[in-house]
DNA sequence: GGAGTACTTTGATTCGATTCAACGAGGCTG
DNA sequence: CAGCCTCGTTGAATCGAATCAAAGTACTCC
């Protein structure tokens, strides 16, 4: 490159050895200040920036960490991303954020990615697949900590009982008498998703009921849309009262149809979320939710992860489960 | 480390030179094809992973291209990165998503880190402030466009005429006999609320009325709620009959208190956002928005800066202006 | 004046992949 | 069979910063 500066230069214009810049940088309490300060001004005044690969190439390392979602647009993730952030940044990390789109294709290529970039370590919340690469990248000894999945001894991980949030969300809607209730959510080999179903059924059958499904494809809006349509298509009588959705933007979704299509939430079907994301209470009716403590998870996440790159040997992994909450809002209201 | 395995190891192993290594892993059709089954072979067999750090170093660049976003929460930036990155994926290259939040402070830290990182190039939606550091950042030849901004001659952008945008909501309130209107948004200090506002005034003038403002100190949930508080807290009389929102966030904040108060929207006060973000449609009462081109923006914007990239000399700045639709949905409908 | 101590500075070496001039083997031609 | 290609392969040099043993300097104290 052309104007590129480095410490080389940095020395010549300070009339001091390549080492002695290197130490202003990264050990600045051991240069005279004087020497230090004619240093700091050659920077200045060359324009000299850091290259980070050759730090990185010389360190075996880099100083960030990665963060692989299933969704980005989903309020969900970026919340739970603005609480990985914090803890990364107080460590002096940086975070490299990577939308998977729940595509084992594209969650591959960025773990590649971050594995080459030698990255200080991976917060992941894995697609839905048979075999994953998760195995491999431990084995290679780079930190790994499964995000909003539990996971068995070998490894950290955070989440939140999903049982228990199925069972909440059943438990609350059988108080209000309802006994038609569907399941709204997918698919179904996301475990989060059935562990969910899990729990709702569970929850059912202690009640002496059953949950139907409607699996769908994608856990966003338009598969909501998607489906409350087809509930709206259905003869009133035959129709479910209650939906219990697998998170916010399916019922989100489910919402807008029954808007649509004149049927009132919650007389004629009461609907409940997961997830409590901020637009759950902004929605059209307000929307009874599941809450996951959101940014915690991300911060505690972060930190697990953070304490096994620090202390590696005395580190012992943890599997730390968070409690939701149900949140009872307009659309199960009693009316 | 321990294990890393080098170009060097995989050349023993496969017993060829690591000049060979490297023709196979970046101009296979050099190689003849025994060989490279050999150092494929050896590659797999090692478990060998490129050094990304090593490669930058060598080439100068990194592969990677930085976006750096006002707010990540705010579901139009997701939507814009969703368009940036498919763009950028298309390239080969891989994005970096940053979060300014709107603070200078951690904008300034994000555009060092990406220098440091010697990224491809910049996609910035700047933060509002006096002196910027991306003149300094195009002056040392870093690729930069701006997003969701206009600007001048010596840069690319990407932006949506925000003065239309607030005239479409202004004539829109006007014909609909609005007469008290209010602006709900700011900073005013960023660029794109005071054009929103600016194009609002100068509608309002031309059907002789004035737009009051409430400036809110960001563009997030809370604080269209604080100012929708202050409005529900107003006398009947005194109070606008309408608002229109810097954001759609702002717009749900607003919306959220009004209904919280039983203030009914439209009849009582009626609402307009910006963004038309997909959970604008789903609002309590669903929002009538000035919709962005949100996607579009961002793929549009990775083109041009990609376009930069790799025809460093024939290209030429372009400013890129799209227009915004108002979309009119119940909270401002004629009751 | 010399020994001892504390503080600074030096510069050769290292990290791992890429590049490229140079070399060798083999084939083809006149 | 010499001369000339082509095609594959080689390996030393390179990128920029960090490290650390060793050398250098300044100062104190007897």
């Amino acid at each position: 490159m052309s104007g590129e500066v480095s410490v080389i230069d940095v020395a010549k214009k300070a009339g001091v050895s390549l080492g002695t810049v290197s130490n202003v940088l990264n050990r600045p309490e051991r240069v005279a200040p004087a020497t230090r300060a004619r240093v700091l001004a050659a920077i200045e005044e060359l324009g000299f920036i850091r290259n980070e690969a050759a730090r990185q190439l010389r360190a075996g390392r880099s100083r960030s960490i990665g963060l692989v979602v299933l969704d980005i647009r989903n309020p969900f993730f970026t919340d739970l991303a603005a609480g990985v952030e914090s803890s990364v940044a107080d460590a002096g990390l940086s975070l490299v954020l990577c939308n998977s789109g729940d595509d084992p294709t594209r969650e591959d290529h960025y773990l590649s990615l971050l594995q080459e970039q030698r990255a200080t370590g991976i917060l992941i919340t894995p697609a839905a697949r048979a075999t994953s690469p998760i195995e491999g990248i431990r084995r290679r000894g780079m930190p790994l900590v499964l995000v909003d999945r539990s996971s068995h001894r070998r490894q950290c991980s955070v989440s939140v009982d999903d049982l228990v949030g199925g069972e909440l969300a059943i438990d609350h809607l059988i108080s209000l008498g309802h006994k038609r209730i569907t399941f709204v959510g997918g698919p179904l080999s996301t475990k989060q998703v059935a562990d969910r179903l899990r729990g709702a059924r569970a929850a059912a059958e202690r009640a002496g009921l059953r949950v139907t499904v409607m699996e769908t494809d994608g856990q966003v809006f338009g598969a909501g849309r998607t489906m409350g349509e087809r509930i709206a298509a259905m003869p009133a009588r035959r129709r479910p009262t209650a939906v219990f959705c697998g998170n916010d933007l399916i019922a989100l979704g489910v919402l807008q149809e029954m808007t649509r299509h004149h049927i009132v939430v919650p007389d004629d079907l009461a609907i409940v979320g997961y997830d409590d994301i901020d637009f759950a209470g902004a929605a059209a009716v307000p929307l009874t939710s599941v809450r996951q403590p959101r940014e915690d998870l991300g911060r505690t996440a972060a930190e697990l992860l953070i304490e096994e790159v620090v202390s590696a040997d005395s580190h012992r992994h943890r599997q730390v489960v968070f409690e939701p909450d149900l949140i009872v809002r307009a659309s199960t209201a009693q009316s």
